[in-house]
DNA sequence: CTCTATAATTGTATTAATTACAAAAATATA
DNA sequence: TATATTTTTGTAATTAATACAATTATAGAG
């Protein structure tokens, strides 16, 4: 890790009144790297392994912090599992009930006609799907014959 | 509860290939006539007081099964809390950050562009939102005079 | 109507994710 | 350097949900 990735981890967090201190640099750092939607448990056993002493609560508290200051999101399909991503615009959650996989799809969300919300103050929106990624969907098909 | 209602609720439950027990039944009336989006707990502590014998598992194997049958859906704004609601097609969910209300609003999900989804099968689509209700909204801004 | 097989329900125990909280360590400030 | 504040730790507690074996109810055969 360069100083110069360190310093714009660093100022990430700064602007949203975080204080960037070690284990919430790795933390967001990890969440950059890793967009495949991560538990908080992925992410806490991937830095356990580098950093020995870091404690799960810490996990928790960074990634709710992260949350709270629009770092990060928090998303759920069903409500079974929890997961986390860097905040980036414009893009839905497609899971695969087969597979479990998780999958970005871009959409154009202004183009999201609403009924019903005149008064709401909106700040975040997330759009999931569900169904058959392509290679379970040919598995499924498979099955039936 | 007339008789007509629950040949209703059966013949909804029959449909699905769900046999239609007393207590699915109860669920599912309980799910039509609460559009609030209970969770699990709220459902069985109210069918609860109405049937003392109903026990917890029961709820969750009821709810699951009709999750499973597209009776109902379950949802989650942000991965805390787990609720249901009867499947309704062209709704979304707002959830008040401050209040917690639940409120659906329509949606035209055929007008939304979506790419990056060629060759899934999407048979779930689940719009969330989230923010501050109108009074909400307003407690905050009297909040910061 | 009775017997039997199957399905539904119960209740307890278990699992797993998350939070609460107080003590310890680290960091910033005077 | 001393003190106040923040961060982190680690354990305990909480909670939602599931597993599973025992019990009860139901449907169909005879």
């Amino acid at each position: 890790m360069t100083e110069d990735r360190v310093e714009i981890l660093k100022n990430e967090l700064v602007k949203k009144d975080i204080r960037p201190s070690y284990h919430r640099i790795k933390v967001l750092e990890y969440l950059h790297a890793h967009e495949n939607h991560p538990t908080a448990d992925e992410i806490y056993a991937e830095l356990h392994s580098q950093i020995p002493t870091l404690s799960k609560t810490t996990v928790y508290n960074t990634l709710n912090s992260f949350v709270e200051a629009g770092l990060a999101r928090a998303i759920s399909i069903d409500g079974v599992e929890r997961r986390f991503d860097i905040t980036v615009i414009d893009h839905g959650h497609f899971r695969c009930d087969r597979c479990g996989a998780i999958i970005n799809f871009s959409i154009d969300l202004n183009a999201l006609a609403v009924h019903g919300l005149e008064g709401f103050q909106v700040t975040g929106k997330n759009v999931y799907f569900s169904g058959l990624c392509p290679s379970c969907n040919q598995l499924q098909i498979q099955e039936k014959e």
